[in-house]
DNA sequence: GCCTAACCGAGACGGTACGTCCGGTCTTTTT
DNA sequence: AAAAAGACCGGACGTACCGTCTCGGTTAGGC
């Protein structure tokens, strides 16, 4: 179809591009973010970046969408028998440098939601949906194999990620020790805790 | 101290503006509010508007923090006998379109987050914050009373306002019903299951 | 009629007022010149002002106007015998600091020219008029008593006032050296060289 | 020396802007002109305007010494064997309405004389001055061919171009009769006058 | 090995919001 | 009622950024 002659755009520059793009957002947030210097950090020059994505929108959204490739995949899951130990596992990695750009660069996308209809439910989605739908997997597989009593698995998944990316907003850092916090504190007791409401009392 | 000369600032026109920013910030998000928005919808000048607040963060910032005024107070706090009863009842008014424009402005409000180190900590704070405090104040509450046994009430009583920030943030709506799934299916089974590690399997 | 209750109105300010326009007006010209500073150097209040005269036009057009109050009678002019002598005796004391500031408030003054129709004719009019008028009627003196063949005086008489005048706007000082210079370079060959073309070459 | 890199300004945009400035500098005056109304008339954007000349004095002050180009060449200028002929030919083209534009912006601009410092000397020479330079050099001419006797060149072609000026100030046309009129009221008749004061009475 | 089309860097351009400043009006307190 | 102080409305100024366009120069391919 397309004959394809001329110069080849170099597909190695997308990458560049992105992450430039995430590492600014970390540090400056949306509103702080210019394309000159999503360029300047990029090395190259702005109608290279607005050749790729026509609006400073639709490159932050990609940029925050690539964030679900290549870390978290359901098939490579650990499986370590209970479900205190998967998400353990699961959340150990976090800590690294790579994962602070990513869950700051959700929060600095923030700005967006509002703005821009497009990014309504994808922005937080692309972001940190592939770690909440990851939760729910191991959480409904502990639930499954009789780990814990049925639970609205699906909402539980949400609260680790939400939390971590409030606590970015907020310009804290996000420790290993906050997320094993939510883990003892809520995930487990309340999938302790069952699905029917308490009204007797606990024995004392 | 000052013998107050001159024409006085009309005291009343602050509110106005923090209204109207609220309510543009709500709609459009930081991005898309302009402050000539504002002042058209305050019905006043632009200058007006810059007189008390130097910048667009500011206005914003004080807006957003002033939700934290006369809504939520700890010695008005509901007391129906249980925790479920008393969480409800403090849910139950937030359906209404006041606190649905007080939410919404929160997570329009995020977008400065990274961009204004003065936001950082006060932004969500001043907006949920004491809704927060209340929430924790009621848990300690029932804790206390024997209703539930020890837990980190303080990450708990982050769960349900955060989760409602998110929903704002992806435009979806703020239901009582979605409020109540959370209590219902995080905080109440949370606050059942305990401190202590599960490691035994629950009793088919 | 009027009862004339309250207080009564400081008649000795219109007069402060215009010395201090007049006096920002020369160093600041019209466009640099601000009710503020005008209020300043007089020390009173801009409502002081404003009350006195509707706009800064009006102002400026007033104490331009004043100019030709009390300095420039046709029935008090010089009468030394000679058009020299009476001109001389008339440019002299242009020198003081005083007539300076009145020249460069005329300068200043230009801007309006173009802006306010009503200063259109008014403005050079009042601040110069009499000075050209003076001038005319001291060469038209002369050259009814024969000193001089008869000449287009009219025009002669505007030739020193607006030269000096262009000084001004050139921020250059009017020194009586430049008046002279015009009196004996200009003026007065004129009023010598009479009216008729000259077509034959002048005895060498 | 430059590579010139990147889109070249389009230099034809100058010459637009500057016409489109002295039109309305021409209507308006300083103080009515608008940096917008500059841009609709010459059918730009703002900010082109402001990435040639940062502010409106600047502008005005380029659009007014352009002026001095391309009319007035010193060695193009008529040579009719006599003073009036030579003047008088330099005069007639003046009627047109380009030289009209140039003289009513030159009398716009004066406002500024005042406010800007460089437009000090700068302002009226740029838009004068060469017609001031050219009747210099011709009456120069005429009186070292022995047409009239040494006298005040310098002084003397400094007086019509003023005075058609301070015409254009009180917004009154500048016809080619007012020229003539101070060519052979003043000029001529200061040209066959002479240098040495005059002390006896002409001849009845 | 050249031609051609597309890429790239640099920056002009249109448009729009920001935050400042000033002219002119209005309000409050003091004299 | 005048005066001092200053809030208020309206609008222009000059800056900064977004997204588009244009320009030289370079780099693939296809012939």
């Amino acid at each position: 179809m397309s004959p394809q002659v001329g110069r080849k755009r170099d597909g190695t520059r997308d990458a560049v591009i992105l992450d430039a793009t995430l590492a600014v957002l970390a540090e400056q947030g949306y509103e702080g973010m210019t394309i000159d210097m999503v360029a300047a950090q990029a090395g190259m020059a702005r109608a290279t970046v607005y050749r790729r994505w026509p609006t400073k929108a639709d490159l932050v959204l990609e940029a925050v969408s690539r964030l679900s490739h290549g870390d978290v995949q359901l098939d490579q899951l650990p499986d370590t028998g209970s479900l205190r130990g998967d998400l353990t596992a699961m959340i150990v990695p976090f800590d690294d440098e790579q994962q602070q750009i990513r869950i700051h660069a959700v929060a600095g996308l923030l700005a967006l939601a509002k703005t821009d209809e497009r990014l309504a439910e994808t922005a937080t989605a692309a972001g940190i949906g592939p770690w909440i739908e990851a939760g729910r997997f191991l959480m409904q597989r502990a639930v499954d194999r009789g780990e814990f009593p049925p639970a609205d698995v699906a909402t539980l998944a949400e609260v680790i990620p939400m939390l971590c990316v409030a606590r970015a907003v907020q310009r804290l850092p996000i420790t290993r020790e906050f997320s094993l916090a939510l883990l003892d504190g809520v995930i487990l007791p309340a999938l302790r805790g069952g699905r029917e409401p308490s009204t007797e009392r606990h024995p004392a």
